[in-house]
DNA sequence: GTTAGTATTGTTTTT
DNA sequence: CAATACTAAC
């Protein structure tokens, strides 16, 4: 109990007793940040300070927030789902459902993501003849979404000239489309919900008085829009305003680029009158020769509100660097100091690698599945953006809201039901002559086009019905079913995948029923003014299946979110990582921004080269160049004990081979706690050269089933067609020494040894043209000749 | 209206 | 190299 204090150091202490009052806490990499946040809310509720209730606590990622709660729950006899914590997207989220009407949005509105929102921008313009060559609809998407970062509606804008204006133009116009349709983009959410406590003086007062807490994770990424909604909630400039306990680290801050102001740092502590401003410098994450690299390299930027991290732990081991010829060896090389640490018993989760951008996972990806060590990718594409998902996700929008034109576009002709660009074109003229929406201007097309079209509606009407006793999961399961989508992926010869996809999407709804109570803590917090202690008493967990009806009162309790909308909700907010195995002992691989918040006994940090780390975009102006900085100091504080830095002098980059000078980073490290691990300077021998040839081969995933492996799936299938020569080659039987084969790009050869055995297993072919090579059987797409 | 095949273009990081 | 846009043939 009181025990809760145990283990704090002094500065941590401090900030975890402070009175109620305003505190920026600047805490430096792995000095108990997330502990010091959280130990502070069970302190706070221990003490009877403040009631779960009256706690408002907000992070940047869904990972964080989850991170927290459970944490806290180890810490208190507390449920915390009924509490305000999540991303500042979640929790505009549940106000806006719970204040829906008063917020001007339909109560079943759905959320755009980034690419959807692209798509409503093409459409849109498509439909206004605006010249996509002129005005850019990537350029148009990052207009408004930095306009509405700055809380600026198009009339706040400043059209200085034409070509602005037409984008405000456009901004608005995009605006009353999504009204029309009933969606909010990302940026929307928080902006609506920042008007919504701003003009609405009952909601801002309440909330007002019920948060007397509100805690900040990440601060230092907040931005101009984000800082301006904290201030409101917490009654900044009124009688009574909240205690902000703000946790940041300016030296951490890496996402600018996405609106980030660090100034909000400087501007809290001037406005809130910040008295308690505490650091926490004491790492307790990383080795001596780490954070000495971190704290040396750091120091090379000029903006910084200053903090310097020491340890206690000895200098460890050095840092070690690696120079690799091409990008293919610089990954042979990370699987043999992989294994080493495999074998010297280093857990393989405790091993992560670490790159600037997603496309410099494809290389590593490729040697460490030929040396079948097990990986996970974070990122890339993940499981609600997966286009088969899009699709499902789409009929189940339809299901809630005919009205939403995005999902109706995206659906009504696949699988293909006739109706082609012609008919649409139709029904987009009609639905801008009648300003309704397609589902609506479908009445209005005639002939062949109308009828095809009408079937459609009724498809989906029929679907609504049919599913309007069933459970999420059953809902799920019947309009994958009806919408044809099986059936049509049945016919595709790489559908198999994707219908797996479909059928995960039927566990996951089954899953988010079971636990997350149905989204009953959204449900709970979603109750409108003055009911919400009584939700946040009815949280007993649903039964499998369970409709959220038969838990919940619906006379007593309006319900706002249908346990449907609740998971549509769930599938945009959070994209879903990619954990299909995530319990599973595998290498991490990800970026630098993923691996934030993160860290791990031992770090590559890969690909540290001048234009790629930093990032070619970023070089040119100096606050790029800091924010890249920062990207590398999160690098490097991820590591606990051992840090790997490479660079490789040429690699393949956008289908062509690039020639890169090491990182300037390497520079600003302080050479004494480096180990230059002197790399053989082999154009032709050393590591092998075909792992880097197979690279980019188009049978690059082929892959035999029991081989560890938990990356992301591939979209290409290859179980279906090639399954059965795969599994004929891993076996053995398929070669012999002295064999006859053919390859692709080495034509052909003789099989002068083998290796090995079932993912492991190797040969030496001497090729005719291209010499001995040895080649992974998993992965080399070899046929034998005669 | 659909499909398959070809030309083009864009490639950082993400809630 | 990959995703997307466009074009020509079915």
């Amino acid at each position: 109990m009181s025990d809760l204090l145990a283990n704090l150091n002094a500065e941590q202490l401090a900030a975890v007793t402070l009175p109620d009052e305003p505190a920026l806490i600047l805490a430096g990499a792995g000095s108990g940040k997330t502990r010091v946040l959280t130990t502070r809310i069970a302190w706070l509720i221990q003490n009877g300070r403040v009631s779960p209730a009256g706690v408002l606590a907000v992070t940047f990622t869904n990972k964080a927030s989850k991170e927290m709660q459970t944490r806290l729950s180890s810490m208190l006899p507390i449920n915390t789902r009924g509490m305000w914590i999540g991303t500042f997207h979640g929790l505009c989220n549940r106000m806006l459902r719970a204040h829906f009407r008063d917020a001007g949005l339909p109560q079943t509105f759905a959320i755009l993501d980034t690419q959807d929102q692209l798509s409503a921008l093409k459409r849109l313009m498509k439909a206004l003849n605006v010249d996509d060559e002129k005005y850019p609809a990537k350029n148009l998407q990052y207009f408004i979404n930095n306009a509405k970062e700055q809380g600026l509606r198009p009339a706040d804008v400043e059209a200085n000239d034409d070509f602005n204006r037409r984008f405000v133009d456009l901004y608005a116009a995009y605006d009353q489309q999504c009204q029309r349709e009933g969606v909010v983009d990302f940026a929307e959410l928080l902006l609506r919900c920042y008007e919504l406590l701003r003009y609405n003086d009952a909601i801002r007062q309440h909330y007002q008085h019920r948060f007397r807490h509100v805690l900040v994770d990440e601060f230092q990424d907040t931005n101009v829009l984000q800082y301006q909604w904290l201030k409101l909630l917490a009654g900044y400039g009124t009688q009574n305003p909240a205690a902000v306990f703000a946790v940041g680290d300016d030296d951490q801050s890496i996402y600018a680029f996405r609106g980030a102001n660090v100034g909000n740092m400087r501007d809290f502590e001037e406005e809130f009158r910040v008295r308690r401003l505490i650091k926490l410098e004491q790492n307790y994450r990383s080795h001596g020769h780490i954070l000495d690299s971190a704290n040396h390299l750091i120091s090379h930027n000029a903006r910084r509100l200053g903090k310097n991290l020491r340890t206690d732990a000895g200098h460890g081991e050095p840092v070690r660097v690696f120079q690799a010829g091409t990008d293919g060896q610089e990954a042979g090389w990370m699987v043999e100091e992989i294994r080493d640490q495999i074998a010297q018993g280093m857990s393989r989760a405790e091993i992560a690698i670490l790159y600037r951008s997603n496309a410099q996972s494809r290389v590593i990806e490729h040697a460490l599945f030929s040396a079948g060590i097990a990986y996970r990718v974070y990122g890339g594409l993940r499981f609600f953006e997966r286009a088969e998902i899009k699709h499902a996700l789409a009929y189940l929008q339809l299901l809630e809201n005919p009205r939403n034109d995005a999902a109706f576009g995206r659906v009504v002709n696949f699988p293909a039901r006739g109706i082609g660009a012609r008919s649409l074109e139709q029904l987009q003229d009609a639905a801008r002559q009648y300003n309704c929406s397609l589902a609506e201007a479908v009445a209005y097309v005639p002939g062949a086009a109308g009828s095809k079209l009408a079937a459609f509606v009724r498809l989906i009407e029929q679907m609504r019905a049919e599913t309007r006793r069933m459970t999420l999961a059953e809902t799920v399961e019947h309009v994958t079913n009806a919408s044809g989508l099986i059936t049509h992926y049945r016919g595709e010869k790489e559908g198999q995948d994707r219908i797996e996809n479909l059928q995960e999407l039927v566990t996951a709804a089954q899953a988010f029923v079971v636990e997350e109570g149905y989204g009953l803590e959204a449900l709970a917090s979603v109750i409108p003014v003055g009911f919400e202690s009584r939700a946040a008493q009815a949280t007993p967990l649903p039964a499998e299946g369970d409709q959220v009806q038969q838990v919940l009162d619906p006379e007593a309790l309006p319900v706002v979110m249908t346990p449907l909308v609740a998971f549509l909700t769930h599938a945009s907010l959070e994209a879903g990582d990619n954990q299909a195995q995530a319990g599973q002992d595998a290498v991490q691989m990800m970026t630098v921004h993923a691996a934030k918040g993160l860290e791990f006994n031992v770090v590559f940090i890969t690909g540290l080269e001048e234009g790629l780390f930093p990032h070619e975009n970023s070089k040119t102006d100096t606050d790029g160049l800091e924010e890249e900085r920062r990207l590398m100091y999160v690098a490097i504080t991820r590591a606990r004990e051992r840090l790997y830095l490479s660079f490789a002098q040429s690699r393949v980059l956008h289908g062509q081979m690039r020639y890169h000078v090491r990182s300037r980073f390497f520079e600003e490290l302080p050479e004494e706690a480096l180990k230059w691990l002197t790399p053989q300077q082999s154009s032709y021998g050393g590591v092998r050269r075909e792992e880097r040839d197979n690279a980019w081969g188009r049978d690059w995933f082929r892959k035999p089933e029991d081989v560890p492996y938990s990356g992301n799936k591939p979209t290409g299938g290859m179980d279906t067609g090639n399954g059965y020569a795969d599994a004929k080659r891993e076996s053995g039987t398929g070669f012999r020494v002295g064999q006859q084969v053919f390859h692709n790009k080495f034509g052909e050869g003789v099989i002068k040894a083998l290796e090995g055995d079932g993912a492991d297993a190797r040969a030496q072919i001497n090729f005719k043209r291209h010499g001995a090579k040895w080649l992974a059987l998993a992965v080399a797409k070899l046929d034998p000749i005669n």
